[in-house]
Parts: structure tokens; C-alpha cells; sequence
DNA sequence: GCAATATACTTGCATATGGAAACATATCGG
DNA sequence: CCGATATGTTTCCATATGCAAGTATATTGC
């Protein structure tokens, strides 16, 4: 195809469903936590005092607010986050990492690392996953909360 | 971060994540299409007889295939596909183009270029693009059905 | 200080999707 | 040829998600 910026964006959205598609399976399984869920605890993980409020979290995982606050719910039930309330604003309702929660998204990224790698273990090199990741860090750059 | 197979992976979900976002909206809106329906009219318009079977869209889509016979109930609704039965086999349902979804899909597909050059639009040079669209070409290479 | 507006969160409703089951048809092994 | 198995499609059910509306709190303009 002759338009590079309409293909690469073409196969980064099948990617992106190969990948869902292939990580649900063993994220769910070995560690009972869906792709989106890993991802907003890994935003926790990475976040100044392990919380973020829930429009933040919905900011970055580019998702709705309403998304956040029902993807919370099982997440706090089971005990891997918790809710703090801000002293300033009472509106907040701050989406907090508990001690089983970090030992879980790091058990869990273990696995997603485990995942990533199989996906580059044929024909590639080091170079190029690196400058492959380098340009996509590019279109992530201008992104609150990076956690890549 | 240290593990460029896993930010490369987590970059890209994220993309995924905004990208789908920020194209939905100009889809839904000038051509009354969603993002996922516009890639199975693309898959269609590339395949031999602008025709596949369900499980065939199904694989090439990373969806399931009630997916897929969901998705295309409204679009046969909407005169953008047809059915068609197959001679040899009367299990198979394909999903044709018809003359609208044609001239539909390309009026989307202007679009979705459009949308997609904007993602690139500013401090990436051609080289750069073409460089980031042959390495995510490498990761769709094994897929069947490209329609980038 | 108060009304108007903005922001954070939640809930109700509609839609999208995967998986299992049901059904039809095809293929295979004998 | 026939039973067993495999494949393609659809439907049922459960879950995920966005949007609009509702509620609570904060900020802003006067």
C-alpha cells in the first residue's frame, strides 16, 4: 500500500486484537485479572502513592469514567485496590493500590512480560524491537501516565 | 523501562486504546459506520469475490464468529453487504460486498486515511512512518487476509 | 454570600462481544 | 453406506462498555 500512515495504523488495530486475544487467556487464568484490569493496576503501580482518582485513571486508560468506577468494584472486592477520599475535595474517590495488589500486578506483569517477549521471539532482533518500540513510545509521548 | 518487548506491547495497547477513541466519533458520524465495521468491509473489498465466509472474517477480524453474524445483520440491513450461499457447501453463509458497501467503504476508508495521517501529523518525518509501518507489518506478516 | 457553572462519581439503559449450546451440513473411517 | 467426528452458523446468556442523567461537591462571577 502506498500510504505508510494509513497502514501502520491499520496494523496496529489488528494487532492490538491478535494481542487481546492471545494474553486474555493466561492473564485470566494464572492471575484471574483481565488485560484492562492489569493495565490499571500497572497505572497504580506507577502513580505517586499508588492512587489515582478515578477520572484520572479513566483519562488514561482512555476509557469513561463510569468504565473506571465498575472495573473498581471487583478489583476492590477482591482486595487489590482500595478507596481513599481526598481531604481537600470530597468529590474524589481516590482508586488506591493495596499491599495485595502490588504483589499481584507484579506476579502479573511477570506473566505479560513472559507474553510480550514470545511475541517478538521469532526473526527479530533486539535493535529493531527497541526502535519498533521507540516509535511507538512516540505516539504515546504527549500521553499523561506512562507506563510502558 | 528495560524490557523492550514488553513497552513496545504496552505502548501499543495503549494506541490501540486512543486511537479507537479518536476514530470512532468522524466514522459514526460522516459515514455511520463503527471502527470494527469498517475493517470487515475492508476485508471484504480485498478478498477474491469481495466475499468471505463468517469464520473467514471471523479469523482475519480476531473476533468470534457470533461476532460476526452480529455484525453483519445491520450492515445486510443497510444494503452495504449481501448473503450468499456456496454450491459445493450449504453450510457456508458469505458475506458479499455489494456496489453501496463499495462505494461506502471507500468513502470511509478517505477518511480513516485522513484520521490516520493527523495521528502522524506533526515531528514524524516519511521515513520515520514507513519505518514504524514495516515493523508492525512484520508482527500482522503470519495473519491472512491484509488489508493494510 | 449566592447563583451559575464546572467537576467527580454513580447508575440506568442500550449496545457489543465471547463462550456454550443447538443445529445443519460435510468429511472421514470402516 | 453409515456412524463418528469436524465444521459453519446462529442463538442464549453473561459480561463489558459508552452515554446520558442524577447526585454531590467545588469553583467562579457578581
Amino acid at each position: 500500500m502506498s500510504n505508510p500512515s494509513f497502514s501502520a495504523v491499520v496494523n496496529l488495530l489488528q494487532i492490538h486484537s491478535r494481542l487481546a486475544e492471545r494474553f486474555a487467556g493466561p492473564l485470566g487464568a494464572v492471575h484471574g485479572l483481565a488485560l484492562n484490569e492489569l493495565l490499571l493496576l500497572m497505572h497504580l503501580e506507577r502513580a505517586a502513592g499508588n492512587r489515582l482518582s478515578r477520572v484520572d485513571l479513566a483519562r488514561r486508560l482512555s476509557v469513561s469514567p463510569s468504565t473506571v468506577t465498575r472495573m473498581a468494584a471487583p478489583l476492590e472486592k477482591l482486595r487489590l485496590v482500595g478507596r481513599e477520599a481526598d481531604a481537600r475535595d470530597a468529590r474524589l474517590a481516590y482508586v488506591v493500590l493495596t499491599a495485595g495488589g502490588k504483589r499481584r500486578v507484579g506476579e502479573a506483569r511477570a506473566t505479560l512480560e513472559r507474553l510480550a517477549a514470545d511475541v517478538f521471539k521469532d526473526r527479530w532482533t533486539e535493535a529493531e524491537i527497541s526502535s519498533l518500540n521507540e516509535l511507538l513510545a512516540r505516539i504515546t509521548a504527549a500521553q499523561p501516565g506512562d507506563i510502558s
